[in-house]
DNA sequence: ACCCAGGATCTAC
DNA sequence: GTAGATCATGGG
């Protein structure tokens, strides 16, 4: 144990790392260089360092197999595939499935899952990242080597994510300090009841949490069960649903049965593509109206009021 | 100062 | 069973 690792996997294709680490399944894997595609984070209690150039990917890790690697991004199944299956099944998703193209659904660790999407409730995908890494900080080993891993991309040691047991014997408090927020007495709840109870596998199992409700519970069956035929429904699948589709923005009971009828067992990946195009565009659109207010002077005529 | 975010829960009807 | 208020926090 403690030896780094590298493997080099070729003829990759239907691959982007930035589709996969910026589609908002995981939370811990951030770019690292600007031009050339890197990305350092963790995964469960491994760090690594991802290249991807052409067909080829390239794993720096602290450790894990080849196979274990292949598996959390999901080299051995068929993208190509899915993707014309879905088109195929519904042509109107063929620009999203084309924009998100790369996108892989990794293997993830079941109780992680349960912990961040947890914390994803009415909560904002930069926020989510800020208390995962709180949490992995306090309550988390720290991975071994990961400062040696490569120091000029991951400058400082990573952590892993906590154990159940960890987690399970935290004060709230504490969590609540960590700036948690309310979610902190879900996720020491969480972690008890995941220690009692064992791993739950199966949607009603996992509604039985308090803070877990229904998308919440989707997405841990999608990124942590790999049921590939759950179709969670948040607030950008609501908006991509009502305007693509013309569904009312509340029916989600609609939503979902559509999915289901139309995407099957490949409902889960439809939602992937569906979800990261609609939210890139539009945070794109929304960094450009930005840029245009700024050149019209309109974002700065307003006189600063005096506070008293 | 305001609305929103990968929503869930509690209460009141 | 379901509409409405509330929850803690900070991004934009």
């Amino acid at each position: 144990m403690g030896e780094i690792v590298e493997f080099v996997i070729e003829g990759i294709k239907d691959f982007d790392l930035t589709h996969i680490f910026e589609c908002g399944q995981c939370f811990r894997w951030t770019r690292r260089g600007a031009s050339v595609c890197v990305y350092g984070g963790a995964a469960g209690d491994l760090a690594a360092v991802i290249r991807f150039d052409g067909d080829t990917l390239t794993i720096k890790s602290t450790g894990g197999s080849e196979k274990f690697w292949r598996g959390y991004f999901d080299l051995d199944t068929d993208y190509g595939e899915i993707k014309r299956t879905l088109i195929a099944a519904d042509p109107l998703i063929a620009p999203a499935a084309a924009y998100g193209g790369g996108i892989r659904i990794l293997n993830q660790k079941l109780f992680e899952t349960i912990i961040s999407f947890v914390i994803s409730q009415n909560n904002n995908i930069p926020r989510i990242r800020k208390n995962i890494e709180s949490l992995c900080r306090r309550y988390g080993n720290v991975i071994e080597n990961s400062d040696a891993l490569e120091p000029e991309i991951i400058t400082e040691p990573m952590y892993a994510f906590p154990s159940p047991e960890s987690l399970a014997e935290a004060k709230t408090c504490e969590l609540e300090n960590m700036k948690l927020g309310y979610r902190s007495q879900y996720i020491t709840d969480a972690a008890k009841k995941f220690l009692e109870d064992g791993a739950p596998s199966s949607r009603e199992e996992l509604l039985e949490y308090r803070g877990i409700g229904p998308k919440v519970a989707d997405c841990i069956m999608l990124f942590g069960l790999r049921d590939t035929g759950a179709f969670p429904v948040d607030t950008w699948v609501k908006q991509v649903m009502s305007g693509v589709y013309g569904f009312d923005p509340d029916d989600v009971v609609g939503m979902m049965n559509f999915a289901k009828s139309r995407f099957g067992r490949f409902a889960g990946y439809a939602q992937q593509y569906l979800f990261y195009y609609y939210r890139d565009i539009q945070r794109q659109k929304q960094q450009a109206d930005n840029l245009s207010n700024n050149k019209n002077g309109c974002a700065d005529t307003h006189a600063v009021p005096e506070k008293s």
